[in-house]
DNA sequence: GTCTATAAACAGATAGAC
DNA sequence: GTCTATCTGTTTATAGAC
């Protein structure tokens, strides 16, 4: 395997997939730096060879998640903006259906998406970092999408709510997916229940946009 | 003080105080017994004495919590069945008013709040006994709310996850409470903060009933 | 019931051979 | 770059005095 980026990473990435799997899944302090290198096929001094300890590794697996994230997101930001209120929440429900099948179906993606929910509760420097690289652009945008859809001024306290407020729904439903799968009676979020789930949240938004359109 | 219960319970009580906010603020593993114990005024082995360790110690917490939880919210069990969409519609607006209040604004039950969501994330014993405890019963009654005020078939499954979005928005906000206070330009959610959180989800409640309502 | 003292295991970090 | 061995501190749990 050539590596034409110019620097040797395998055991490098590898550590990182670990420690965002069990970071992610069991939290960060009862995550020990041996159950890391042993998923990766690594030694524990690696660790500190390459990110200076737990806590670098830590950091690097916040600024990954934030950089996979955005390369996601990427095309839904350059979508161009919409002139008319029709164009506008036609292009608010395509974004919101890629948000359901990222955030809550993320079959692939599901190792960063339990690492974030992890970090989103405990604030300090690691919120900070997330909030200003993905939360407040994207949150930003969207309010100036809903307020093309229904007029309302962008930076209003209703809008910006409202906005925070579609956004929660998503992130309950890949929260509470153990709980909300056994209630639904489904095994899992599976391609069918995604889009079942896409549609009941749409019909609210549009609900949300018909009710606030002046 | 007298005990009419029968038992002296001083420090055990202090000790499952202590836990809740530290479990729920660090981290069940992030927090040592003898930070509990700190805090609690007590001594490191009185926690071995009372609860047989530290998984005890989270068990009681969890009951503690839940018992709580039921007791807050009795009232609203216990409300009148409505018998026109109306007063189905008002009693769901009430219950989210109180849902709000209680979840985001929290002054005094900040601490169980924060150790729930904890909790929460990780499947197993613990959240399935929440959610025969506190989740079921709440969902199953609100769902039938929702079938009045609409005409659709409660135990659906657009109802069903409509119900859940709507919990899951509140539980957003709590959850996210630190971003979405910095966005907003808030301090925190005080009482003026809760009235316009409320009157906003409370439109978008409004507006999903009536695009529903046959 | 409450405390001190300590045991036994485990954590993260590091030194140094290869 | 990767490994073994080890240092130092901290963890939970427990034994036993009072």
């Amino acid at each position: 395997m050539t590596d034409t980026s110019g620097t040797t990473s395998s055991t490098r990435d590898m550590l990182i997939d670990a420690a965002l799997y069990l970071f992610g899944t069991k939290g960060f302090d009862a995550t020990s730096t041996r159950a890391i290198a042993d998923r990766a096929g690594a030694n524990v001094a690696s660790i500190a060879y390459y990110f200076g300890g737990k806590a670098g590794l830590r950091q690097v697996c916040i600024e990954t998640v934030a950089s996979r994230i955005k390369d996601v997101l990427a095309p839904f930001d350059r979508a161009p903006w919409p002139e008319t209120p029709e164009a506008a929440r036609a292009q608010m429900h395509a974004t919101l259906q890629a948000f359901v099948e990222f955030i809550v179906g993320a079959p692939a993606a599901s190792n960063f998406m339990d690492f974030i929910l992890r970090e989103l509760s405990e604030p300090g420097v690691v919120v900070n970092y997330l909030y200003n690289q993905i939360v407040l652009p994207r949150h930003a945008r969207y309010c100036a999408l809903w307020s093309i859809a229904t007029g309302q001024p962008a930076e209003s306290e209703d809008v910006k709510l409202t906005v925070f407020a579609l956004i929660g729904q998503v992130i309950y439903f890949r929260l509470a997916g153990p709980v909300i799968t056994q209630r639904m009676g489904w095994s899992a979020f599976g391609p069918k229940q995604i889009k079942t789930l896409t549609r009941v949240l749409s019909q609210s938004l549009d609900a949300s946009i018909s009710r606030n359109h002046t």
